[in-house]
DNA sequence: GAGGTCAGATCTAACGTTTGCGCAAGCCGG
DNA sequence: CCGGCTTGCGCAAACGTTAGATCTGACCTC
């Protein structure tokens, strides 16, 4: 590959001057003639700017890390599209990792940004990660942005509308005519399953609509965990005539039970679900969900860790615009005759 | 953050030994004492090798790139955790980039290893895209391993046994009774397309079955062309009793598709398709399909380009272990009476 | 005791880039 | 015609790392 060497060689002029102009150093002073010669010369060799040598000497990469716990799920695609989508915008590149058991997070903090091989990056962490090792985030030498999270102390981290996006699904089963709603949440300890709790309990509040005991199930995000808590929520008495289910991935397996135990949906039991992806077009009866807006949280996300690199900005961003949509398809209904 | 200079005055000793210490030279003639010392230092200091220093110096940066046209495609996130895993084994990073309209392939690559970001990088090609600028592959500075595609005069290349997994689709519903079978194939175009075609083709041989005129569609790989396909096969007579599918997007496009035309699946058309993802699960009916190992292909990319890099192997590899594998679910089931 | 070997450690150059500083030449006003 | 300013460019140091060459004693051999 060639060098600023090579072109200066074949050019007729200093280093100093090549990479003046190539870099458009704005103080350059360099005649008209002299940097036409520069510019042919470096386009003849193909000249590139070694990424090594200016990260050295600049120490800057250009790379943000994109971390998450699990790149095989539908959502982390439009996450990683819109963050992608962002930094290359910018003139940055992704670096994409993952943490699991075998990496855990500061492991992966240490590769990327004690190396120095990225500027910033995107953090988000696994469900039921506690903020135990997280300390270590705040004394590191390049900004973290945690997604869906926040941590004492810490500023930098972009959330989704998750009040609103339940709050939505639960007033749309409400306008609906349901009075037993229950809902299917992630882990107590999950940051978003708390949000959208506040978001469904504030629903049902301004509907004037109590809440039953065990009409709340906090059992997970994963497909069995919605089976289980349809397992669960049909042994109650009154049964409830709707759900909503905190995520998408939960309602597919709920979805899946129900066909199974032959509750008819939505004749007998309406189903909404926070977060869309296409898998929720291709459920049977295909899925009522409310969009969240990943690929915005993504160019969001980058926006963050650019903003603190290049301007020193500090921030806790909620993605209000645009806001969750409610996506109507055929698994909600107007509840069964003997209960209105 | 600490560099080798601060671990050598700390320790009290030079800059070389420290470096020799920490990179475990073989030939590095350093007491057991002063080993010590450098070590705890290091320790002390949280020392961590600066990245650009060493990519600098070694002209390896220990980073694979991975440019896929989609990333949103559930197809592609087995890869890239295949990738992945691979890359971490090996004290890889992987580098995640899109190639599109915004940013074609010469591009990307001109940034990755033109700049010498990347020690190599592993390629999908988008389909349709032609093999014109690809010729700039063969003299970059690191190597290129496309996937699903092969090239004139270029060695590297990681590819799935697609002929045998049509085949096995195909025996499928040969073996439930099916003689007259069609198929929803991808673009002339495209590299699997057409070795999906040659599995079709070689097992309807095998049975001594007839592909009549029109039975072959090759509209694309995505929903709206298996819907399409579908359309037309249904005005042909005789019409189909059975379909392979190339690819499962298509073929939920198409189950949706004779949802609404009112085509019972499986009773009047058994579908089968190539590719296995968790959308195929969640289909009504479940959809019968052949699990092609994408994650195996990500490693198996990887591991190419790292034997490459490293012991300078050229290779063309298909993915023959493990091999496709038949999961029959419920959209699959023996032909209509009236046609047996 | 002179010459040689060897372990243990340091010196130094180099990778490619950026940038503060210096220098020469040209131009201006006084 | 001289001091000062501007323009155009080159010199050289620095970023952090690696590795070949070199230095310094201590020890061994004859």
């Amino acid at each position: 590959m060639a060098t600023l060497g090579d072109v200066a060689a074949r050019a007729g002029v200093s280093i100093s001057s090549v990479s003046r102009v190539l870099s458009n150093h704005p103080a350059a002073r360099i005649s008209e003639a002299t940097r036409r010669r520069i510019v042919e010369a470096a386009e003849e060799l193909r000249y590139r700017p070694n990424f090594a040598g200016r990260a050295l000497k600049s120490a800057r990469t250009q790379v943000i890390g994109l971390v998450l716990p699990d790149l095989t799920n539908a959502l982390s695609t439009d996450l990683m599209h819109g963050a992608e989508d962002e930094a290359r915008e910018h003139g940055y590149t992704m670096l994409l990792g993952r943490s699991d058991a075998l990496s855990p997070v500061s492991e992966v903090i240490a590769r990327l940004i004690g190396e120095g091989r990225v500027d910033g990056m995107v953090l988000q962490l696994a469900d039921g990660v506690p903020a135990a090792g997280i300390g270590d985030l705040l004394d590191t030498a390049a900004p973290v942005v945690l997604l869906n999270e926040t941590h004492p102390g810490h500023v930098g981290s972009v959330a989704l509308d998750d009040v609103t996006g339940a709050r939505i699904a639960t007033q749309h089963l409400i306008e609906l005519g349901h009075e037993r709603i229950a809902m299917v949440n992630g882990l107590p300890s999950s940051f978003t399953a708390q949000r959208r709790r506040t978001g469904y309990r504030t629903a049902m509040k301004a509907a004037g609509l109590r809440v039953p005991r065990g009409y709340e199930t906090r059992l997970g995000y994963f497909a069995p965990d919605g089976r289980a808590a349809l397992r669960r929520l049909m042994t109650l008495s009154p049964a409830p005539t709707a759900v909503v289910v905190a995520n998408v991935n939960a309602a597919v397996g709920l979805l899946a039970e129900a066909r199974q135990a032959r509750i008819a949906v939505p004749r007998r039991l309406s189903v909404i679900c926070v977060h869309d992806s296409w898998t929720a077009e291709n459920t049977w009866p295909p899925l009522t969900a409310v969009q969240m807006q990943f690929y915005a949280m993504g160019r969001a996300a980058v926006r963050n860790v650019l903003d603190r690199i290049e301007n020193g900005v500090l921030r806790d961003d909620v993605i209000l615009d645009p806001p969750p949509q409610l996506i109507v398809r055929n698994s909600t209904a107007r509840p069964p005759r003997a209960t209105r």
